[in-house]
RNA sequence: GGGCGCGUAGCUCAGGGGGAGAGCGCUUGACUCACAUUCAAGAGGCCGCAGGUUCGACACCUGCCGCGCCCA
């Protein structure tokens, strides 16, 4: 295949799935092992088995990916493990939605049946996001794919449920849960979201039992009423102190309650006097513990009102509200109303308001696994990018609430434990057992709920790896290098990982855990299905390419701050592949045959004539460019580091030194030409490996043209520091090549000189090795501006012409007869303005002592220089003014 | 209520104790033999407000205002 079937314009169709399909045929995925090579892993968050790629997921990866192919390269013995998610509650909806479809419920066909569907529906659509990764270009070892319910994993949930069980970490108690209605499961602090809503406060009258007055409570949620059983006031609080002791009658229900005196109540909200549902608020469930009280239960499993309510009963929650509401204005109990926005919990996954109800679940006792793994980032064993986020993980653990596992699901991994319906043993263990452990009946029960699926994602660093066997993957990936991912997710995930492999693996998951933002709609809104404000990663990559939309997402995340999608971005990722195809298109287009070539074979030829300065000066960006990449990669911070390639590439290799070696390609001698190629080839090469973690497509397209050694660009070596190659000199003679370049292209537009026409420019330069410098390659100045370059140490008589001053350069263009004198002068004036301002701050500084006694010399010697420089232009506007005023 | 983040060009955002940057958009010119998904030139900013530290603050500290997120 030679270069010159490459078209104008990169198209990403051509390249990106015919490339994936080949390295993952090759096993480049895979790590290779070999003497020396550090392991470095990462294992994968695995998305949910029935989620599609969404943005969240693209920028996870792409990171993930970016990290993964540097390292690869580095020559480190590199696994990114891949892998999916059971969610239990997601998949089982989407089932339950596909059996509705045919007119059935999970209950017609029994448990048995409809697991066996959900297994049926994981093999033929499971894959689906899978697929979606490999057109991402992740990198992944695909061989090693897990599966939150697969064999392995399964075995390391029940060793794990056994092992805490065993050690009295987990119980089953009878607890306040997070109840959905809708869902009719629990869910766990941590799937509810707090919403502020729009709410009322009831300040609602509860006599005194004696007939000597009332107590006013306040409360948002009045049906709970119903299930009060006591009123609770600060110890402290005069205004109720008398009535600690005493008793009410609860209003609608005609119970005799305590008022009692509990430090928690906060005096200052609402009347001061707090009612108490134990039964229905985690807090009053706590203070009726510590004073004994009765839970009574009002509100059932679907969101109704129970016996408990009497009149009530089999009312909806919302529906008692209201009547609660007007028996008791009817009453006149109804003391006042007021508006109050307050946040109110709602299911994470369905938006249903969920409610704190009393229930017998499984939990697991935290304090115990949250010490261990608090310490391991505050000893600085876990280190969190960016820093910040490791505050909000401690906060998180030491305050962190006994965990609830058990859910009312068929989905998910079956709690290993079985009751004896003859003896009512509770047996926990691995596999069924036989019979019972106590009273030897074979009538056993299995509990019929399953486990929260997080208890399987939180070992997910170990059971992937193949815990809890002993396997050589064990030994040599645990821990991972890094965990990447979201904030959303730290407690919900990272946490629990933590925990679960200090508990289980006796080490630390992960050394570092990178923690980026997440992607927002051009509006600032998360994406989210109810907005319909989502864009489809997939409907990108095919109308923009993988690279595009990978080099989009990671130059625009800094930091673990949020990022906005915008298709003006994505564009623009676009066009920067694409010029990074045609510069690639040029160097090819311009090596000779013997060179040009895709096997390995094809060796670089050495260059034949020495390096001028324009190969000097890119292999001196080209190296700090290099430092700059690494270094911001080895932060966390690949942005800067795809930025950094950004600029090198555009606004250095193609805008100037791409031009600056046409002559010698087009008219130099072979051995200039030879040189010439030999640059722009090592160069570009260089330039394609260090973009290759970021586009890897369309970067080993290119590297496969170039003259190479290797099979792929995934496995060359990353780039070197070459210390030797950064060059001052070269950088700051090209800075007078430049500035000059820049100056007389200004003035031919200033002046309207048509680019076609070829300028006369004269350089007046005092300084003799500036002078040198510009003589020497005065050659670029006049193919860069198309102008005939005269350098001087003098001018003369000065010429009708336009003039500027850059650098200690004093530039004019001769153009008899074409100047609008009055106009010349004007931009002169503007210009010496400014001149004259920055003058006078820089005069300002250096006479002042303290300046000159405190700050750093070489800031002073700076400032000195400056002065220096501005007096002169300031001299040289001066005079060309003059000049021309005295002309008109 | 507590915590965190963010206020820099029209828009989206970098930056960092010592001469305000990019991309997009806008204006002007050019289909120049890698690229019009391009090239060249340009306009545009009390770097949220007020104090403080400092020889020097857009940057560091404090307070305030506005926006967003998390936790209670």
């Amino acid at each position: 295949m030679g270069h010159k079937s490459l078209s104008p314009v990169y198209n990403p169709h051509h390249v990106e799935e015919r490339r994936y399909r080949h390295w993952e045929e090759e096993g480049y995925f895979r790590p290779a092992p070999g003497a020396g090579r550090e392991p470095y892993s990462i294992v994968m968050p695995p998305p949910n088995v029935t989620g599609e790629l969404h943005m969240g997921h693209a920028l996870n990866n792409t990171l993930q990916d970016v990290l993964t192919r540097w390292r690869r390269m580095q020559g480190f013995e590199t696994l990114w493990l891949p892998g999916t998610d059971h969610a239990g509650i997601a998949t089982q909806v989407r089932v339950e939605a596909q059996l509705a479809q045919e007119g059935l419920t999970k209950y017609d066909l029994g448990r048995e049946k409809f697991l066996e569907r959900v297994w049926d529906w994981k093999a033929n659509c499971g894959h689906r996001i899978t697929t979606q990764l490999r057109r991402l270009g992740a990198s992944c070892d695909w061989s090693r794919e897990r599966f939150t319910m697969d064999e392995g994993c399964s075995e390391a949930v029940r060793e794990v449920f056994l092992q805490l069980y065993e050690e009295g970490l987990i119980y089953r108690d009878h607890y306040i849960v997070n109840w959905c209605p809708r869902c009719a499961t629990t869910i766990s602090d941590i799937e509810v979201e707090h919403l502020d809503t729009p709410s009322h406060l009831y300040h609602v009258r509860y006599p005194l039992a004696d007939g000597s007055g009332c107590v006013t409570v306040a409360t948002t949620r009045p049906e709970t009423m119903l299930g009060d059983t006591a009123v609770a006031v600060h110890p402290d609080d005069e205004r109720y102190r008398h009535l600690a002791g005493r008793t009410v009658v609860l209003p609608l229900v005609g119970r005799e309650i305590p008022v009692i005196a509990d430090r928690y109540v906060d005096p200052a909200f609402g009347t001061g006097a707090l009612k108490i549902t134990p039964a229905h608020d985690p807090n009053d469930f706590e203070i009726g513990k510590q004073h004994g009280l009765p839970q009574v239960q009002v509100i059932d499993a679907a969101g109704r009102m129970s016996a408990q309510a009497g009149p009530y009963a089999g009312l909806d929650r919302m529906e008692c509200r209201r009547r609660v509401l007007k028996e008791l204005e009817r009453q006149d109990l109804l003391a006042r109303v007021e508006d109050l926005d307050h946040a109110v919990g709602h299911c994470y996954r369905c938006q249903t308001m969920v409610e704190p109800m009393l229930s017998l679940q499984w939990f697991v006792h935290m304090q115990p696994l949250a010490a261990p793994a608090v310490a391991a980032v505050r000893g600085g064993r876990v280190r969190f990018v960016p820093k910040r986020f490791a505050k909000i993980y401690i906060n998180w653990l030491e305050n962190v609430r006994d965990w609830c596992i058990s859910r009312q699901l068929w989905w998910g991994h079956r709690i290993p434990v079985w009751y004896c319906r003859e003896c009512q043993e509770v047996i926990a263990a691995r596999t069924e057992p036989a019979a019972c452990s106590r009273c030897g009946h074979a009538a056993l029960e299995q509990d019929p709920d399953v486990l929260d699926t997080w208890f399987s994602s939180a070992l997910w660093p170990f059971s992937t790896l193949g815990w809890p066997e002993p396997t050589a993957d064990l030994a040599r990936y645990y821990p991972t290098s890094v965990l990447v991912t979201a904030r959303d997710i730290i407690f919900f995930w990272v946490a629990r990982m933590m925990f679960s492999g200090l508990k289980f693996m006796d080490e630390k998951p992960f050394h570092d855990v990178f923690i980026h933002g997440l992607v927002l709609d051009a509006l600032g809104r998360k994406m989210s299905k109810s907005l319909g404000n989502g864009v489809d990663p997939i409907e990108v990559i095919e109308k923009y390419g993988a690279d595009s939309l990978r080099f989009m997402l990671v130059t625009g995340h800094t930091a673990g701050n949020d990022l906005r999608f915008h298709f003006e971005k994505l564009e623009g990722a676009r066009n920067f592949a694409n010029k990074l195809w045609n510069a690639s298109r040029f160097v090819l287009m311009n090596l000779d045959a013997r060179q040009a070539g895709n096997g390995p074979r094809a060796k670089p030829v050495p260059a034949a004539a020495p390096l001028e300065l324009a190969d000097r000066w890119v292999q001196s960006r080209f190296a700090r460019t290099r430092d700059r990449v690494t270094g911001g990669l080895a932060a966390y911070d690949p942005g800067e580091a795809g930025r950094a390639l950004y600029e090198f590439i555009w606004d250095e290799f193609c805008d100037w030194h791409i031009e600056l070696v046409k002559r010698r390609l087009y008219q130099g001698t072979d051995a200039e030409r030879a040189a010439a190629q030999d640059v722009l080839v090592r160069i570009l090469r260089s330039t394609l490996e260090l973009l290759h973690p970021f586009m890897p497509f369309i970067t080993e397209e290119l590297w496969q043209h170039l003259p190479h050694e290797g099979e792929t660009i995934m496995r060359a070596a990353w780039p070197a520091a070459v210390p030797a190659l950064v060059d001052p000199d070269a950088e700051r003679d090209m800075g007078f090549i430049i500035e000059a370049t820049r100056a007389v292209r200004h003035l031919r537009s200033e002046m309207n000189v048509p680019p076609s026409a070829l300028a006369q420019v004269v350089l007046v330069v005092l300084d003799g090795s500036v002078r040198a410098v510009l003589n020497r390659w005065r050659e670029y100045i006049e193919n860069l501006a198309n102008v005939r370059v005269e350098v001087v140490e003098t001018l003369g008589t000065k010429p009708e012409a336009a003039h500027a001053v850059v650098r200690g350069m004093e530039i004019y263009v001769p153009l008899t007869g074409l100047i609008d004198i009055e106009r010349e002068a004007g931009r002169l004036a503007r210009e010496l303005q400014q001149v004259e301002t920055d003058f006078a701050r820089v005069e300002g500084k250096l006479g002042n002592p303290a300046f000159l006694e405190k700050a750093p010399p070489e800031v002073v010697e700076k400032e000195r220089a400056k002065r220096t420089e501005l007096a002169e232009k300031r001299a040289a506007l001066a005079s060309r003014l003059a000049l021309l005023e005295g002309n008109s």
